[in-house]
DNA sequence: AATATAAATAGTAATAATTCCTATTACTGT
DNA sequence: ACAGTAATAGGAATTATTACTATTTATATT
């Protein structure tokens, strides 16, 4: 893979969010440094680094999702205030329950739950 | 809430199949029936009944899938057939677990796990 | 340093998924 | 039967994402 500006500074805005930005969000930070970038860039950049393994994506609803964080981890979505914080639950677990119970070679688990946060 | 005879061949839709369908399939499935049903009375209503419980809405990556299953489950993906499995992970743990490690008011839990299935 | 090459980009068009708008329709009470 | 009104239907619009292509740029070779 040849070296780009444009996909180093995506990489680097989306290594220095906690916020599980979304493409428009990364696209608009992305403006302010090299002005005519376009979403397509950005979104083939975000797929290139994501099956790189260097970000992981992920869905929010209906919409994609970019984090840094590429350890196995899940997710708690705030209805009120939108916040979306990092959790950990075991899925080592899960993975084994569902080999014995239903045969099933699981190599994706996503948990999102969605309520209200402590903040409220 | 006023009758509509497109909402109730909607509602047959979704209540005759195991297959998780997405708004378009079930739109195809209408067209059989009605011939000028449009996307936007398919959408309306699937939305109408999820709201109101008959049906529940659920998202495979970022596509939004409706389920007759109104009670709480969880689903298997897999991979190769794209087959879409009801399962389930005993959810109540969870939300317990978020609410003590994090304080988090957990409403919705969804867990989907992709991989392969025992078919292959 | 100049050149060749192949990959990446910008800009735009196309597609897919979903929501919005408004004229029409159907339920309700008279 | 009729009027009033809220819900509905269909199509237009919007949003999210991918595809296409002429041009630019990084890198390897001379
Ligand atoms: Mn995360
Ligand atoms: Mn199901
Ligand atoms: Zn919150
Ligand atoms: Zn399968």
């Amino acid at each position: 893979m040849r070296f780009s500006k444009q996909r180093e500074l995506i990489q680097h805005i989306v290594q220095g969010t906690n916020s599980h930005p979304t493409a428009y969000w990364i696209f608009n930070k992305a403006k302010k440094k090299i002005s005519n970038i376009s979403m397509g860039t950005v979104y083939r950049n975000l797929n290139k680094l994501n099956n790189d393994g260097v970000i992981k994506i992920f869905y929010d609803n209906n919409i994609a999702r970019y984090d840094w964080n590429t350890v196995a981890h899940d997710h708690l979505k705030c209805n009120k205030c939108g916040k979306i914080t990092d959790i950990n639950m075991h899925t080592k677990e899960l993975q084994k329950k569902v080999w014995n119970q239903y045969k099933f070679e699981a190599d994706n688990i996503e948990i999102t739950i969605s309520g209200i946060c402590n903040n409220h």
